[in-house]
DNA sequence: TATTGTTATACTCTATAACTATA
DNA sequence: TATAGTTATAGAGTATAACAATA
């Protein structure tokens, strides 16, 4: 096996291993607030109201399974579907509540032992660098 | 927010990103050999013998689910359960098969547009090595 | 008593396909 | 015809709890 496909495999390991054991720290910390880690992870990306579409890139999934997501976080009163000037379109935006809890969230997955706490600040822009050039601008 | 809560969330978001991102593409080259994701990243992490608990912990999951993967393996005749010196362990061990098979899958792997293609080797080697800085040596 | 692996079970995530409504 | 979102459904991944065999 050539040495740039094990780097490849090994790279591929050890991203998949670090996203598993973020997503975990991610799911422990959210939790206390009664959020799965994908109703947080969506929290976190309405900074600004996005179609559903544009939600469903963001949690690399399909666009089908944003309807539940959605549906959740509507149920608690987190966010709510806005109509579009294009009227097949839905926004999803977040209510007031939705904001003061994403920002709640925020302080708890900080607070607690995150994975990423193990490096310094200036490693932690090297390899967000780096992560953001891997996906790319076509990363799917 | 404090700006370091920010881009330990920035962080997580990217990893994860990332991390599905290799999923998709990793589960795409093994569906080709009949295998999914996990069971591909099983076959990759059984260089040696290893005890179902240990590889549970490199799938990142509970123990009772490692049993399952191995019986897939076994079904498909890649790799087989062998006693240890305490009886209590079962070794999960490539068959000839296996090994072969984790080959061609690794170069399959490779072969197709990896995500991590879009950086070059200096930059994969510090991508890794921050990542297993991540990790630690406690990752979980 | 504690530990390894197993079984049974339930929940979440995810994709596919068929549908509605708009464009 | 094509696109955005929905619904229904099925497969895969994951955790919990109770259990057997062994330490």
């Amino acid at each position: 096996m050539p040495d740039a496909d094990e780097q490849h495999q090994h790279l591929a390991a050890a991203l998949i291993h670090a996203a598993d054991a973020c997503k975990r720290s991610f799911a422990r910390a959210v939790e206390g607030h009664g959020l799965t880690h994908t109703q947080a992870r969506a929290l976190f990306a309405l900074d600004e109201p996005q179609p559903m579409s544009a939600l469903a890139e963001v949690l690399s999934c399909d666009a089908s399974n944003v309807t539940l997501v959605a549906d959740q976080l509507e149920q608690l009163g987190l966010a709510e579907r806005r109509p579009a000037s294009d009227r097949r379109v839905k926004l999803l935006a977040l209510t007031d509540l939705g904001a003061t809890r994403r920002d709640e969230v925020g302080a708890s997955v900080s607070a607690q032992s995150f994975p990423s706490s193990r490096l310094d600040a200036s490693e932690r822009t090297t390899l967000l660098g780096l992560l953001e050039r891997l996906l790319g601008p076509d990363a799917d």
